[in-house]
DNA sequence: TATGAATGAGATTTCATTCAT
DNA sequence: TATGAATGAAATCTCATTCAT
């Protein structure tokens, strides 16, 4: 299982466009194949089944994600601000990549339990950066010192993931980043003192 | 399609269970059927498809929610008490229904996009409600006039959603319900002007 | 998984055929439902998978020989008339059914270890039968008091199969069943005292 | 195809260890070659197919049998010492390489028909030396001149075959080599005259 | 000679749905 | 209305073999 090899990338890449264009249950192996321009076999030199190729799938995209918050959560930045980037940060990235963002907000609920478990493993890592951002922001005396960090996490990943959902299944129609900083700015006051 | 018969009453009741206890891609058809104490074939007297099923199972308990908005919207109270008692609803319907909390956090999800999108009809209604009540809440002057009523139900039922989710995920171990003052408060104040 | 249903007999059956023109690794599910005159799914109504196709071939088929072979011990004969009858039977069975024959003799062999133990089992119950008949002859002292009973019962199974198996090799040209009083003999005569 | 290089010795050795451990089914050419110490590709330099390793396993363990039965036959010995040394050397040579013993009895025998009709055709070689032995019984009056030499070999190969298919069964747990004064006098016997 | 990455054909099994009774 | 036996389409994965290097 090679993890470095460029056939590695471009299945990971073709599996993103043929769920995206084919819905989950319509994106078998060999479409992915065939898209990636390799046989179906060779999928399988490069992947467990085709389970691994999903989760593979999440985990190479979620570190973009990743990367980008840990580049913000350093910066000498207010909280307001940061929170702002980050929230511009998730928009933008799937704004940016429409068949990324139907893959990861529609299809990839579809997978099984299972799957699903392992995807939330990969999330923890993200859910943990949002906690240290608010954790910050509280330590700061910018965020209310009384604050429940796990349940202002949920209220921020619960409202970023709704409101993108929504954006998809009104086809991308609007501008999703220039919702960011009204969306930060009701986080924030949710989540300061009165 | 008889959608008053105790019979469909009973396969509806019999889907969640199953649902519930095996998964959603493990409730065949043949097993919602031996559960509901009827053959295979007459499930499709009541229904269409396996998929209107599911649906109905949706559109049946959805119900309950709805009507519970219903009332408390009626009532004579402000708007932050109208926010809890919502929040609140939300969470109690599902803390004392289990396996309901499954199905629709989890199992359902994992339905393809024509169904869920079936569901955000369903769920369509639901959101018009807590669009009343947020427009309500602006009317009063209780919340900002600058308030973007379609991201703040975003951040409402993002909220509520992740919140109940991560209990589920978490094998419901602690108490949902005395968290929704906490969960409104957030709410209300990222609502409020400054 | 009914075992009395006239389908199941059918399915067997077209399986000896299916296996004895095309061998068994070319004996796909699919052909021996078309042989049965059923859809490929009723199989599975009656079988839990492909194995137990096979193995149950086998069971059904064996049956005939055991039985056979209780009646004929059960008859007031010699020891030599019995062996032959034994001998006579187990060639007269498969020379009738010369499908049988070389699904025996030839495919059932290429079966993998697991199918080839439980066949084993089956044919526990056939050499027991072997035994009883050669301990009587014992007994009676027909037979050497000094005979092994394990070699002579692999001497009298081997020696039949192999004469089978090297008569289905042949295409069957010749015929076998008259070739049971010599064999007889032979094993006889290696049977008794000096 | 070069049948001397000392690759080729490798592979053919690597497949007996490869199959033994394995079983014919699980003995994939990838793994014959990697315990051979080469790559897959390299296989097909020095056979035409996967069929050609294992009918030429067959080939090269038989030359052993071959081998030392032809030296048996020369000896000037009497009709029922060779017929034991005959015996004895073919569970000898089982005995002493447990993993052929299995290979041969066990595996080879789930190849597919063409591979059997190939080893039968390796195995005529040594039917013939055994047809020999008989016939020069028969002509020094050692045998009943009334035997039928084609029954009387194939009670001599089904009977050494099928005890040491038992003794390979039961997990080679006794003394094979001292059953063969027994078996080969059971065999004498069925050979002589009364 | 030697390599090993790539190929691609092929079959078992499940399960939603039907329809004769 | 109710039954449940029968249907049959559809997809993952393996592995013998090839061939460019």
């Amino acid at each position: 299982m090679k993890r470095t090899k460029p056939k590695y990338k471009q299945i990971v890449d073709a599996a993103v466009i043929v769920i995206a264009e084919n819905g989950y249950h319509q994106a078998q192996v060999s479409k992915i194949a065939k898209e990636a321009g390799v046989a179906d076999g060779t999928i399988y030199l490069y992947f467990k089944n085709k389970e691994d190729i999903l989760i593979s799938v999440f985990r190479e995209k979620m570190a973009i994600f990743v990367e980008n918050i840990n580049e913000i959560l350093t910066k000498d930045l207010s909280i307001s601000e940061k929170l702002l980037q980050v929230v511009e940060n998730h928009f933008r990235v799937l704004q940016n990549d429409p068949h990324l963002a139907i893959v990861t907000q529609l299809e990839l609920r579809q997978s099984n339990k299972d799957l699903r478990f392992q995807i939330n493993n990969v999330l923890k890592e993200y859910m943990i950066l949002l906690d240290q951002l608010l954790e910050e922001g509280v330590e700061k005396n910018e965020l209310s010192s009384e604050l429940d960090l796990r349940l202002a996490r949920q209220m921020l990943f619960g409202t970023m993931d709704e409101t993108i959902t929504s954006w998809v299944m009104n086809e991308q129609k609007y501008d999703l980043i220039s919702l960011a900083p009204k969306v930060s700015n009701m986080l924030l006051r949710g989540y300061q003192q009165r």
